[in-house]
DNA sequence: CCCGATCTCCTCCCCGGGGAGGAGGCTCAC
DNA sequence: GTGAGCCTCCTCCCCGGGGAGGAGATCGGG
């Protein structure tokens, strides 16, 4: 409907009552930055739909035919998509939160939020950053903050299964490098960084090079920005 | 000069002299379709804000503390995010001048520009083009003209460029699938895959989709789990 | 001293990925 | 209506990546 340079926060919004997206629609048509691209009845039409539009933030219902809130959230966090979730339902139940954050919701907020706040979360949300209801949050914390996880653990898998040099060929396959380049970069023949790149895939269990990439992005061996 | 009733140009601020980004934007806060989104008064702020507000128009100065307007202007470029950054500087020293185009600026302007000119080359910029102080464009093409760089390649790199499907697309070679299973994901054939994909190479500038995997880690399109 | 692991390098072979160069349909803007 | 994007699909062609199946060299430990 709108051009594609995404500019503007491109919202969700799925709710099983008509009326309320209506609404929502309404308050969100408001903002200038803010931009409902569709909307969902259910869970199921939620994955789908963020699928296919890759929208921004997703404005989640709980409480759901087919699929709920939750399950939906579940199934486009694990299909890694560039889509961040940001619950709102009537309940703020601990169940709920608890569920819906461990299935990798980005935000939480009761429905009754005014107007202002929920749009500012929205902006924060499709930031890259979290929002949870303060009220919410307080009761989070005063459950859970002794069973945070450990920031500081995030242990390497299969891949201590590799050998030193095989690791350092990894990386530079994550840096994007053919075989003839990294063979440049380490100063030893294209053949060598093949027999070590095909050890990598078979010890790791990939298809190829693109697959070593993802890997090597999701266990930490390399790291976005810098 | 046609596509103006379009969304506003969002422009992030970076100077170190607050009444100064006061100034600019009351100048720039009386053009409808101009939107200061966000001041930063150091480089580093700069490049931060710049990569979760992704801002079509950075207005930088280059004298700053922690980072100069330089250094933020090349991590911003290397970030590839569709961000273009317009250099608004007290000297036209050459050095400058080279060092931030050479650091991908899409323009560089003098402070005393006139309000008028300074809204002109934000929308220029925003557009995808350049501006430089004529100025100072005449010293550089005096001094340069002759080792000019080959202008046959250095497309616009950002992900802004592309295509909701390409973008989709993207998403699922950063998965790791292969063209065929991305097909039958999305439910159209293999050659239109490969058209996709073809399509966000040219576009991005990259060679392989192994490069298109580092880079949608790298500019966030798809983030790793952790 | 010999074994296993690691690193180095080779050839032969096949296939998927990517470029070139199209074409048809569709929607929207002018 | 005309044209510009976008999405869809095609063929022809080439090359880099990856598997199979080796081999020589080094080094540490049993």
């Amino acid at each position: 409907m709108t051009d594609r340079t995404a500019r503007p926060v491109r919202v969700l919004l799925v709710d099983d009552q008509p009326l309320l997206r209506t609404g929502f629609r309404m308050v969100l048509g408001a903002e200038e930055d803010l931009d409902v691209v569709a909307e969902a009845g259910d869970g199921v039409e939620a994955v789908d739909l963020s699928r296919r539009l890759l929208p921004d933030v997703v404005l989640m219902d709980i409480r759901m035919p087919r699929m709920d809130g939750v399950a939906a959230t579940r199934a486009i966090v694990d299909a890694r998509l560039p889509v961040r979730v940001l619950i709102l339902t009537t309940f703020d139940l601990d169940e709920y939160v608890v569920g819906a954050l461990r299935a990798g919701a980005s935000g939480f907020l009761a429905k009754d939020v005014p107007a202002e706040d929920l749009v500012t979360a929205i902006r924060t949300v499709a930031a890259g950053e979290a929002v949870v209801a303060p009220r919410i949050l307080k009761r989070l914390l005063d459950r859970f903050a002794d069973v945070l996880p450990d920031p500081s653990a995030t242990p390497p898998r299969s891949l201590a299964a590799l050998t030193e040099r095989e690791r350092e060929v990894l990386v530079q396959v994550a840096r994007g490098l053919s075989n003839s380049e990294i063979a440049a970069e380490l100063s030893v023949s294209e053949t060598t960084i093949k027999t070590h790149v095909g050890h990598v895939l078979t010890k790791l269990g990939l298809r190829d090079r693109v697959q070593a990439v993802v890997l090597a992005y999701e266990t930490g061996l390399v790291r976005p920005r810098g």
